[in-house]
RNA sequence: GCGGAAGUGGCGGAAUUGGCAGACGCGCUAGCCUCAGGAGCUAGUGGCCGCAAGGCCAUCGGGGUUCGAGUCCCCGCUUCCGCACCA
């Protein structure tokens, strides 16, 4: 008799794992593909539990489905680049690689210590040169197709982390990193241009059907595309023309120009780019300048604390309505936004809650044009604005039109007299990759006096990140020190040019690593194409609700940009995503600052790597918030030392070479043909639950009952089954003389040890020697399912009388309808309630439930 | 406000197509074993009534469909998440 002892088992494994490679992999066109993939790591120097229970469900369908005689790829890698690591040196000192470097051989250790089935000699990091040279190879190849491109913008500025963030980055008015709150500042930027996929990326998402819907919701959000107009609003001429000429019109977007005849007033965005010659012409120039300040400054820092106070004021200027030719007032308003559709609205009160509060409040007209019956409603009796569709009144000739053909008439109109047209608006803006900091992939351009922005040969790459010694945290580009860096000759001309010194957000490393693990040490292209088509696309990728919209999304351009340069020939690249829930403690996610951490190396230490790994999987479905208890890790715990009692008991009258079945035994007693009916109900739950519905939390409940079965069998079968043993220490081999019963538990343990590998791999490989194999487990194969034997031979069929359930009859599973009815009807139970009553009615769900009804 | 998901014992959670609600585990109770137990084994564990057999009530609340509803439909409540002045 031995105890568990993980500890030592477990290093033993995950060495036979590493010296036999078993988990590293080529491309054999024999096998089935899977690529399994977990998000990659931000290598920020220890493992949390929401990296084990990430890497834990991975692994399991991993193991599984590489059981299953799938060809896995299964890699892992880091996300190396990024602030942290930086920050970290301003303030010790430490240079970012050291701790980087660092850091990943501490996480890897972490990781390898978890038994996670990855094939190490594909791991790569974003921070080495052999990777990032091709992040800067691809943003060669976006400039030249005009999807990598340069302009001046305002940008959202985080004055912490002293660079700036992507719209996608910024939280709440905050930053996403440290929540400081966002501020604006014009700057030269480098964008990726992904609104030139915003159509595709939102209608593929319709073929991604297994994606969580949450996901797919949050992505169609974002990408926020909206149908409307443009229309334009003459300037009126009276305008006095001191100075520089002004456009002649206002250009208004609007998704309802079926309401136009009501907009009674047009509203500008402070940001407007008419504001300043509007202002410059004002009757007081100094005064509408500082209102518009205001607003200015205001609306940032407004919209972290919530709503703000509609505020506006006339500008003394007046537009024409093209379909009323009416005059109406141009205001300018705080809560009208510059960077989105034109800038301005045509305002219509009865029909805008915002407007309508505004009209309100400046005692601006109100007009009614659309109706639900198509009957004119005075303005006065508003209390509120109908925003809904309906008929149009007062509309001229589109009165008693419902309003989506009012729509198409009206947008026909505009087009045909020049005053406008249907468009389509997206809340999704490109993507400003540009960093003012180190530690990321210096952008591949130079910037010459005579030729302008000069790309970087190919042949030049990589444009490798030179040695800083000194990180002040001062905003501008630690790049921009280094005068040997940034002072170069142009590709072009040969004469003196300097470098760009920003670098790439780090979510263009992680945009496209997945490729790069189907051919991780190539150095002559970012992946060899057909490495890619045989793995991609990924089939399961498991990660974190948190990238949901920022790397899911780049991801996904990404996919399509390499598409486009003819390297890969799919859309999508994750098949399938499983969203992983929080692992939490005390109800909120551990954090250092809140002191609720709980160390995964000293759970790993006290209970081993495999206990950890069953408890995050059997605690909660996957994509569920977990709740950290350690009382629960001690139950996982206690399963496998129960598993390890079990076969520890059996080994040695049972074990063998080769894989036993109990196929051949036809003289089984009850007990072990029910003993085997579980056996392969089990490996049927199981299956099922790894493969098709990921839901492991139950797979593992189906083991747990398979081991009980299996201790109330031992104790049927021997005086002094495993509980006694553990004490009494004796030799019951010569107890079992029935052959049959050593097929059944042979069999039974062999299924047991297989199908729990996924989730405790160690102590399965351990118990598969100690029943007499010879080869890895890893590599075994998973148990097929008989589905004849697990046929129940006789079920209980529950009897209802008017919906209660008063008998149960036991039958043979193979009973007709006729016959249960029969048997339901002379049941004596039954029989006291149908006692001097009409059976009305019979129902019989075969082989599930017979229902009587009486009156 | 808009959009999404979800409400089941003391707790985490089960429940294929509408078919025995509470699998499995945690916790708790009792017994056995033990020098000891934070080990192990056995049994019990939704509520109420009952000595018992058994009965009644129970899946957020209220209606409905059905022989039968945690599951389907309608109304309402609550919670969590995402977006949020996007015209």
């Amino acid at each position: 008799m031995s105890d568990y002892r993980p500890q030592e088992l477990e290093r033993k494994w995950q060495q036979r794992w590493t010296s036999s490679r078993v988990f590293e992999v080529t491309e054999d066109q024999s096998r089935p593909k899977f690529y399994c993939l977990e998000m990659f790591a931000y290598p920020s120097g220890h493992a949390h539990m929401g990296h084990v229970r990430n890497y834990s469900i991975g692994d399991a369908l991993a193991r599984m489905k590489r059981m299953r005689g799938y060809n896995v790829l299964h890699p892992f890698g880091w996300d190396a680049f990024g602030l942290p690591a930086e920050n970290a040196a301003i303030k010790n000192g430490v240079h970012p690689e050291a701790s980087t470097r660092g850091n990943i051989a501490h996480m890897k250790g972490q990781l390898q210590r978890l038994g996670i089935s990855y094939a190490w000699g594909r791991e790569l990091a974003t921070c080495d040169s052999e990777y990032y040279k091709w992040n800067q190879w691809l943003f060669i190849r976006m400039f030249e197709r005009g999807l990598a491109y340069r302009r001046r913008s305002s940008v959202n500025w985080c004055p912490s982390c002293n660079t700036v963030l992507a719209n996608e980055q910024v939280v709440d008015g905050g930053c996403w990193r440290c929540g400081t709150p966002v501020e604006i500042r014009e700057l030269e930027q480098w964008f990726f241009r992904i609104t030139a996929y915003a159509d595709e990326l939102l209608d593929q998402t319709t073929t991604l059907t297994h994606w969580p819907e949450k996901v797919l919701t949050m992505q169609r959000n974002w990408i926020g595309r909206s149908e409307g107009a443009r229309v334009k609003f003459a300037l009126e001429a009276r305008i006095p023309d001191p100075g520089s000429p002004i456009p002649a019109s206002i250009e208004v977007f609007t998704t309802r120009i079926d309401t136009i005849y009501g907009a009674t007033f047009v509203l500008l965005a402070p940001e407007h780019p008419l504001v300043g010659s509007l202002a410059e012409r004002s009757t007081d120039p100094a005064s509408f300048r500082r209102q518009v300040q205001a607003f200015r400054t205001q609306d940032r820092a407004a919209r972290i604390s919530g709503d703000i106070e509609k505020q506006g004021f006339d500008t003394g200027f007046r537009a024409v309505n093209p379909f009323t030719n009416q005059q109406v007032p141009v205001w300018i308003a705080n809560f009208v936004l510059g960077e989105y559709g034109t800038g301005a609205v045509m305002a219509v009160p009865a029909h805008d809650e915002r407007d309508f509060d505004f009209a309100r409040k400046f005692n601006l007209p109100i007009r009614v044009v659309v109706t639900p019956d198509g009957r004119p409603v005075p303005a006065e009796e508003l209390s509120e604005a109908t925003v809904a569709y309906g008929t149009l009144v007062d509309s001229g000739p589109y009165s008693g039109l419902p309003s989506a053909e009012a729509q198409k008439q009206m947008v026909a109109f505009a087009r045909e007299r020049g005053l406008g047209e249907a468009t389509v608006q997206y809340r999704l803006k490109d993507w400003g990759i540009s960093r003012q900091r180190y530690w990321g992939t210096p952008i591949p351009m130079i910037y010459c006096e005579k030729d302008g922005i000069v790309a970087v040969p190919d042949d030049q790459l990589p444009v490798v990140l030179p040695q800083v010694a000194q990180f002040t945290g001062r905003g501008d580009s630690p790049l921009a020190q280094v005068p040997e860096f940034v002072n170069v000759s142009c590709p072009k001309c040969g004469g003196a040019a300097r470098r760009e010194t920003d670098t790439m957000d780090t979510f263009v490393d992680s945009s496209w690593y997945f490729y790069r693990f189907a051919d991780p040490r190539n150095d002559k292209m970012a992946f060899d194409p057909a490495a890619v088509k045989y793995w991609l696309p990924v089939d399961f990728y498991v990660g974190g609700i948190e990238h949901a919209i920022l790397h899911l999304i780049y991801s996904r351009f990404f996919a399509r940009v390499f598409r486009d340069i003819g390297m890969v020939d799919h859309d999508e690249p994750f098949t399938h995503l499983l969203t992983q829930g929080m692992v939490l403690k005390d109800g909120v996610v551990m954090s250092k600052s809140k002191g609720n951490v709980v160390d995964p190396d000293a759970m790993m230490q006290k209970y081993g790597a495999d206990a950890l790994r069953l408890y995050v999987m059997f605690v909660a479905p996957p994509e569920k918030e977990v709740e950290w208890t350690d009382a629960g890790l001690e139950g996982s715990f206690r399963f496998l030392a129960r598993v390890w009692r079990l076969v520890d008991h059996w080994c040695e009258t049972v074990g063998g070479e080769g894989v036993g079945s109990a196929d051949g035994c036809d003289s089984l007693n009850a007990a072990e043909r029910a003993l085997r009916r579980k056996t392969h109900d089990t490996i049927r739950r199981v299956t099922i639950d790894i493969e098709e519905r990921q839901q492991l939390n139950t797979a593992v409940s189906a083991m747990m009952e398979l081991v009980n079965e299996l201790y109330s069998f031992s104790d049927q079968t021997v005086t002094g089954g495993p509980a006694h043993r553990v004490d009494e220490d004796v030799d019951h081999a010569g107890a079992f003389e029935r052959r049959e019963t050593i097929c059944v538990v042979r069999e039974a343990l062999e299924t047991l040890v297989r199908i729990l590998s996924p989730f405790a791999p160690h102590m399965a490989e351990e118990m598969w020697e100690k029943l007499g194999h010879a080869t890895t487990l890893a590599a075994a194969t998973w148990p097929a399912y008989d589905p004849d034997v697990a046929k129940a031979e006789e079920i209980v069929v529950p009897v209802q009388v008017n919906g209660k359930v008063r008998s149960r009859l036991t039958v043979p599973a193979e009973v007709s309808e006729q016959e249960l009815e029969r048997l339901a009807l002379i049941d004596p139970a039954i029989q006291t309630y149908t006692a001097g009553k009409t059976v009305k009615k019979v129902v019989v769900a075969r082989g599930r439930l017979v229902s009587v009804v009486v009156q």
